[in-house]
DNA sequence: AATGAATGAGAGTTCATTCAT
DNA sequence: TATGAATGAACTCTCATTCAT
């Protein structure tokens, strides 16, 4: 619910009911539990990608990925904002370096996808892969959360403290917006 | 040099050399402080903007606003970068709004900018303009930083401790960069 | 408007709109001001004080006292508050040798009466007069004080916040709240 | 030691020789600690209060009540002047309410009190208990408090510094003062 | 394994006072 | 005479962490 900076074990074990020092039995300090709620969080996210079918071209392949992440957006908010909790800035060294993985995995992966589209003829061959994927990425990550959000009609902070129901209209309307997404970078890249 | 939450006044005073006191003279409490800094990083970037000429196509103008941005980004590392710290997330209420205010602003920019690119032909008329402002805000926001750091080889915190100089090269290859986030939108758009 | 701990030079001098250094160039620091105030509100007691008769029985000098009293916390409440703070405990030495003195000043008149109202008859032989003074004090001053309010359907700091108008009724039971302190003490002390 | 407003958390650890941290291991904020502080002078007073014996006139009560309480701020002078510091005039809004309280109880006890002596024959008929009850408040009050100080020829923080034995001589002189202020009201409203 | 009292560093903020202008 | 920027001590309170039980 907070940044790390402003999150507070005081504040957690109160509204857990737990004592202070239990959560020391667990983890290290409090970065050992920040990283570990985000690596849980990247293996749910995860375990969630691994179903996505392999065939199609790469945009086909795309659009069931983040329509798979529009899914469990709905279905467990609470999960899938901590794994966004570690793209935010901090000075903690190991958060960085979670951070800095997390930024190298997600280039990797992207990067491998647009070379396998070149060759698929999914992707223009005078594309430089290197220069777009930040582009790519960023529509992906933060613009397509950020339709998602317009859409819903709120914001991250507002809908986070208080998730409510997804009607059916407003999840087509999320799934829409990751075709969307898919359909620009498709339009700009192939 | 560090997000609100971690952003030290104890630090800055004592790194400048002054009493903490001097320090509530010219600001309420420490958000009055932080938002005098994001409001003029944003004047800054604003003096920049204004000589962008007004013709051509969107397109035109669009790669003429973020050349000059990353032409800024070089110039003034310092204050562009208190520029992006107001989008950061924060609890305190105050600089929600100021975040909920800019966040409104760039969209009221970028839809007028894309309605006016329908009425001249440059946007695609099948546009949903309002779909695609959020992606178009990413590509041009993180998306384009992620492209200029990438350029540099750096990351930002690092980049920002030392932001060092710029070598001729590297500032074409942040126009070049540039000029790639802009040209992806216009394939994608028109 | 706060005791002595609480008042602030900074918001005195904020809600005068007045530099801070002017108070310095009239006081030589808070307490000082302070007991300026203080005295000055003394002052003003003793003008209304000065023209009381002086003849009849003490209890008719008592009684036209407290009613002018009444008249003068109708008329001048704020200064007639400041006249009540010095009998507030404070560890600031000054202060406290202020109240001394006033208390001293005041057990000395009022033993002084006691005694002529002995040698008029108006007060019973067989009252030991260094006995009844501290409850005599007591009761024409907290007393009184919380008689008057009792009357006016307040409290001390809600009606200074707000003297407000005092209707024609009420001041009738102000001056009458002084006649039922004195009757009560010439029915005990004659 | 010190009223409200100048009591310091860091004065009390300090002189305690405890952590700043722990006082809020048991204690909201200051004002808790203070309202603690309070409640348990009360707690002291009151057990006290219940031993007086119920039979005889009311001014038989109220004398046995006061000797008792001489007695106590004699045994319990620390406590005892606790008590009396929610009387003291504060800003602190929850110290407000806890005085209000105080004060409402007190007035509430005084009050039946009269209205039983009243019917006992103890009370004159035509005496208004309302109007009464501030003065008897401020008689066995601050009247009381003061009269014993003058016995002990002393001042009340003076005192509290270094509250000192008391001889039998002097305790003795603390409950006659006791029974001087009865006496005064007894003859006053009988 | 769980507890929660103790810790003390550090935070933001207010304050009375000084003094060059 | 008036100003108000500068000062730094003192304040209350929060925090992550430790450790004896």
């Amino acid at each position: 619910a907070h940044p790390y900076a402003e999150a507070s074990i005081s504040r957690v074990v109160a509204q857990l009911g737990i004592a202070k020092g239990s959560v020391y039995q667990y983890f290290d300090d409090k970065a050992d539990l920040f990283c570990w709620l985000v690596a849980e969080g990247g293996r749910r996210r995860a375990a969630v990608a691994a179903d996505i079918p392999a065939g199609g071209s790469i945009w086909d392949r795309l659009r069931a990925t983040y329509r798979a992440g529009a899914a469990q957006w709905v279905e467990d908010p609470r999960w899938a904002r901590i794994g966004l909790r570690v793209l935010e800035p901090t000075p903690e060294p190991r958060l960085r370096a979670l951070r800095d993985q997390v930024h190298r995995a997600t280039v990797a992966h992207l990067s491998s996808l647009l070379v396998q589209g070149q060759r698929a003829g999914d992707v223009r061959a005078d594309v430089v892969v290197d220069r777009v994927v930040p582009l790519v990425r960023a529509v992906l990550g933060p613009g397509l959360l950020d339709a998602w959000l317009a859409r819903l009609g709120t914001e991250l902070d507002v809908w986070m403290a208080e998730p409510g129901a997804v009607t059916e209209g407003e999840r087509e309307a999320l799934l829409a917006a990751a075709d969307d997404a898919v359909d620009l970078l498709r339009r700009a890249l192939s």
